[in-house]
DNA sequence: CTTTTGTATTCAGGCAAATGCGC
DNA sequence: CGCGCATTTGCCTGAATACAAAA
């Protein structure tokens, strides 16, 4: 985004006291006159956003035009935020001064545009940079979830239609109209588009599924699994109830547990793996025994754990790190305004980097190029400068002159090669590789083997910092030993570092969990390598987030009760915090903490500023801004009136676009204020229960029955109702839509493979036609003379191309025998059938008829007419989740948000093979979900 | 019908970007 | 009270697979 911005933080602001330390632009307390005044007329600003948004499709989806001022985020600047203390009951002696605003100003990247002390007056100064262009579509995440407190959540009775029916979306061609916000997705999307290319046919997706099955059809074990439980029920469930020794509890009751375990046991079998193609069909409980020692349940023995020590002893190998550079090939070099120069060792490899990108939106990226090429400088500097061919030193100002083609070429070359070693050879490489990395791979904590997760040091390279980043394309700088500190057990053997080197630090602290760390150059941030989420450690604290989660159950009513209270108190930080909760709530939206000017300017529900949200009266509340990621929030959905008015008091004037919306609120009073009601509570576990509940609500609608794919299938739409809750997007494929086109002209092929068997019928039954005239009637999807006479020259060719390739492959394979090869004449004489379609085509065109095929008869006809029609069926279907889900992510709420155990009650209710929803990695990140819970667990 | 082939989809890893709490 | 630190969340990518059409 770009567009607007605001300039100065302060210029319209008189009352900055002290120069330095800015208050909240609202008053502290709120006068019943204001509430009431915003009852009733709407001010200019809410009208004014109508105009500016306009809503289009009759599904409900409603676009913002491309006015920039609409867009979600503004310039980034720096951020002058102060926070004041307030006494809320001191009164309002601060009343109606307008402090300093908290805003984001600009301050574009390069330019400061100077005058950032100037009120309002450039505040629409556009970025520099890429204007707006075309925006994606973002569905309303809306999803219904349960009416607990009925009248509070505005969209649950009957506003709830509208966000819901924004789901559907909008046809392309809205979308091409529209433009707005470029989200940093957006970006990277047109980038690879330049690189894309072929496509080819071929349907599928929208099952999205499917896998496994296919090869070890085998694999029942799951289902027997399931029909075992059952003894008494006693799972009410409430496992919370049933505390165990001491602490902690255990996630199911204890009972069943030894069952569950064996029996999931066959059920895990071993994934999947195969190496070999489709046939492996060991998976048989007897592999899962040569799978060594027993493994650690440790959601059977919960005990431990007072929270602050994670373990007793660790031992590991330390940390992988990358190769060193190695110089490119005397031949491959950089050129200089034409010229090839050879750069120091240092140099070479960050213009290689950049090389490496050239294919990329990076290579064209402004500010990505201008932090690299500065660094490139600095770097060059240090090492010595360049030489030309003659020896002598050149001097690299300008990026324009600068050509890394030869590089790009080297690399590309080199992929080519490892593409052309054919999977053998490849095979032998990672043998190779596996092997180097074999003694980082586990680690021992409290004397039990455990996976590590990121055991290699970060590689160097360029920052890829998502959105606009001011840091992005800057140089990663590759982390020597000596910055690398190592966290192991005191009784442990430390780990070597590389020869020549030492360690930052050896500490031994049990209060953590990861084994080493070391400082990444580009923000100061701090790197760990920790376990893989597979390990105790992750297990248990993922297990206890989604306990948290349920305990949220017991406190939410009373606390949307309150929350619906103070959205009429007259402190000004109450109502706020009220309101940001409703929203949170409501939206899941995430907390929004405070960001730096050296970020991207991305915000959540605490930062959210004037600009992010419009109100169209009477209670239409629109969201657009970028979140984590820089993936854009826009929405349009219905508020409960009292939850409409405060947003308008929040931003009424003085505030304007920059001024932050809950000037009186932060995560941190915000997640205090929860604290108050469960140890422990902070907003991201509203994200986590609701996510997971309305999980829990949409499988209670699956009915079961069907197939399996089919169940299956209602799960992804489950699960996808989450994801939508959660806003979480990808980018759709850049063969996207050539793909749904190829789908599109594949189910119209098929459709006149409909109708000509229907021509042929008539052939042999012309009298068919009166009695069954609504059969024979023409197909309104391929009415079109052109399109079929299109078709059927693209038939034609298709089958010429067959023929003749067939032709060539023959005779290759006769020249490789000696053999003689065989004659042009013969090509010809094959293509003959060519001439027969043509003629066949042009008479049927002719007369609507179509000489049946020998033998053939009503009977065998209708039969392969129904044949078809399920395909285009099949395809149709397909076609739709496909568009459908093009830009929704299941996976992030899949590994995040929904408590597997949820989805372990639903296989093991629904008879559904856990591997069909959870790939290897999940089933070994979430066993402790899938040995405890059964099928009538509840979230 | 089975095997082969070429592509689309999924998986698993990578690392950036959030949250949140305590010093 | 702002920052540092630890941990969770999130999107993307390259490699591995599955799938459907062709042979």
């Amino acid at each position: 985004m770009h567009g607007a911005r605001t300039n100065g933080t302060s210029s319209t602001v008189s009352a900055d006291t002290n120069g330095t330390t800015p208050g909240p632009i609202s008053i502290n307390k709120i006068p019943k006159s204001l509430d009431r005044e915003m009852d009733g007329k709407f001010d200019k600003m809410a009208i004014k956003s109508t105009n500016r948004v306009r809503s289009i499709d009759a599904a409900g989806i409603s676009l913002v035009n491309g006015s920039v001022e609409d867009s979600g985020g503004l310039g980034r600047g720096k951020r002058k935020v102060r926070r004041v203390p307030i006494k809320e009951s001191s009164g309002s002696e601060d009343s109606d001064a307008p402090l300093n605003k908290r805003r984001r100003t600009s301050n574009g990247i390069k330019k400061e545009n100077g005058v950032k002390q100037e009120s309002s007056s450039d505040d629409d100064v556009p970025l520099a940079k890429k204007s707006a262009a075309k925006r994606r579509n973002v569905p309303s995440p809306t999803v219904k979830r349960e009416k607990k407190p009925p009248a509070l959540l505005a969209g649950d009775s009957s506003d709830s239609d509208i966000p819901l029916a924004a789901v559907k979306l909008a046809k392309d061609k809205q979308r091409t109209e529209q433009k707005a916000v470029k989200t940093a997705k957006e970006i990277r999307a047109e980038e690879n588009k330049s690189a894309t290319a072929a496509g080819t046919k071929r349907k599928s997706v929208g099952n999205a599924n499917t896998s496994e099955p296919a090869k070890k059809a085998g694999k029942a074990p799951p289902k027997k699994a399931n029909g075992v439980k059952k003894e008494e029920s006693s799972d009410d469930d409430v496992p919370l109830a049933k505390r165990r020794k001491n602490v902690v509890q255990k996630p199911v009751e204890s009972t069943k547990k030894a069952a569950a375990g064996k029996k999931s046991k066959d059920v895990d079998t071993k994934p999947v793996a195969a190496k070999g193609k489709g046939k492996a069909k060991e998976e048989t409980p007897a592999e899962a025994d040569e799978e060594e020692e027993e493994e650690y349940k440790w959601w059977e023995n919960q005990a431990e754990t007072d929270g602050t020590q994670k373990w007793t002893t660790l031992t590991h190998n330390g940390v992988l790190f990358p190769p060193p550079y190695e110089l490119l090939p005397k031949h491959v070099k950089m050129k200089y305004t034409g010229v090839e120069v050879t750069l120091p060792l240092e140099a070479e490899e960050v213009a290689g980097f950049f090389g490496a990108m050239l294919d990329t939106q990076h290579a064209s990226n402004a500010i990505f190029v201008e932090n690299f090429f500065k660094d490139f400088q600095t770097i060059l500097k240090q090492h010595g400068g360049a030489k030309g061919p003659d020896g002598k030193n050149i001097s690299i100002q300008s990026f324009q002159k600068c050509d890394f083609k030869p590089m790009y070429e080297y690399f590309e070359e080199k992929k080519a090669e490892k593409k052309a070693l054919g999977t053998v050879g490849r095979k032998a490489l990672k043998v190779e590789k596996d092997k180097a990395e074999e003694k980082y791979l586990y680690c021992y904590l409290d004397g039990r083997k455990e996976k590590v997760g990121n055991f290699r040091v970060e590689p160097p390279g360029l920052f890829r910092g998502r959105g606009e980043h001011p840091k992005t394309g800057m140089v990663k700088a590759r982390v020597q030993p000596e910055q690398v500190t190592i966290n192991i057990g005191k009784e442990a053997t430390v780990p070597a570092p590389p020869p020549g080197h030492k360690w930052a630090d050896v500490i031994h602290d049990n209060t953590v969990t990861w084994l080493a760390t070391w400082k990444e150059n580009i923000n100061g941030n701090i790197k760990y390598v920790m376990l893989a989420a597979t390990s105790s450690l992750k297990g248990m604290s993922d297990f206890k987030k989604f306990e948290k989660a349920r305990e949220l159950k017991k406190h939410i009513d009373r606390i949307r009760e309150d929350y619906a209270r103070d959205l009429k108190s007259e402190l000004m930080a109450d109502r706020q915090r009220a309101t940001a909760m409703y929203l949170i709530d409501k939206l899941a939206l995430r907390a929004g903490n405070e960001k730096n000017d050296d970020e991207a300017d991305t915000v959540g529900c605490c930062s959210l500023r004037y600009e992010h949200i419009t109100l169209e009266p009477p209670n239409i509340v629109v969201f657009d801004f970028l979140g984590k990621d820089s993936i854009r929030f826009y929405q349009k959905t219905p508020v409960i009136p009292q939850v409409f008015k405060n947003l308008k008091i929040f931003k009424k004037a003085p505030k304007t676009r920059g001024d932050m919306i809950f000037d009186r609120l932060d995560t941190t009073q915000l997640n205090k204020h929860l604290q108050n009601y469960m140890p422990g509570l902070s907003a991201k576990v509203f994200r986590t229960y609701n996510a997971s509940w309305t999980m829990q609500e949409q499988l209670d609608e699956i009915l079961n029955q069907g197939t399996i794919h089919e169940k299956y299938a209602a799960y992804n739409l489950a699960n996808k109702k989450v994801a939508i809750l959660c806003n979480h997007q990808r980018t759709v494929s850049t063969t996207h839509e050539t793909m749904m086109q190829r789908q599109e002209d594949k189910i119209k092929g098929l459709r006149y493979q409909k109708l000509r068997l229907k021509r042929m019928i008539l052939s042999l039954e012309p009298n068919r036609k009166k009695k069954n005239p609504a059969f024979f009637k023409p197909d309104p999807e391929i009415d079109d003379e052109e399109w079929i006479k299109e078709h059927q020259v693209s038939l034609i060719e298709q089958e010429r191309d067959r023929i003749t390739k067939k032709f060539e492959k023959e005779n290759e394979k006769l020249r490789e025998n000696r053999e003689k090869e065989l004659k042009d004449k013969e090509l010809k004489e094959r293509l003959q059938v060519i001439k027969e379609m043509e003629a066949e085509f042009k008479a049927e065109n002719k007369t609507g008829k179509i000489e049946p095929k020998r033998g053939a008869t009503v009977e065998k006809l209708e039969g392969q007419i129904q044949k078809i029609e399920e395909r285009i069926k099949k395809q149709e279907t397909e076609a739709q989740v496909r568009e459908d889900n093009k830009t929704v992510a299941l996976g992030t709420s899949k590994i995040n948000y929904i408590d597997p155990r949820l989805t372990v009650m639903f296989c093991k209710k629904y008879d559904v093979p856990i591997e069909k929803i959870f790939a290897k990695t999940l089933r070994d990140k979430f066993k402790w979900a899938i040995e405890s819970a059964d099928e009538d667990w509840k979230f």
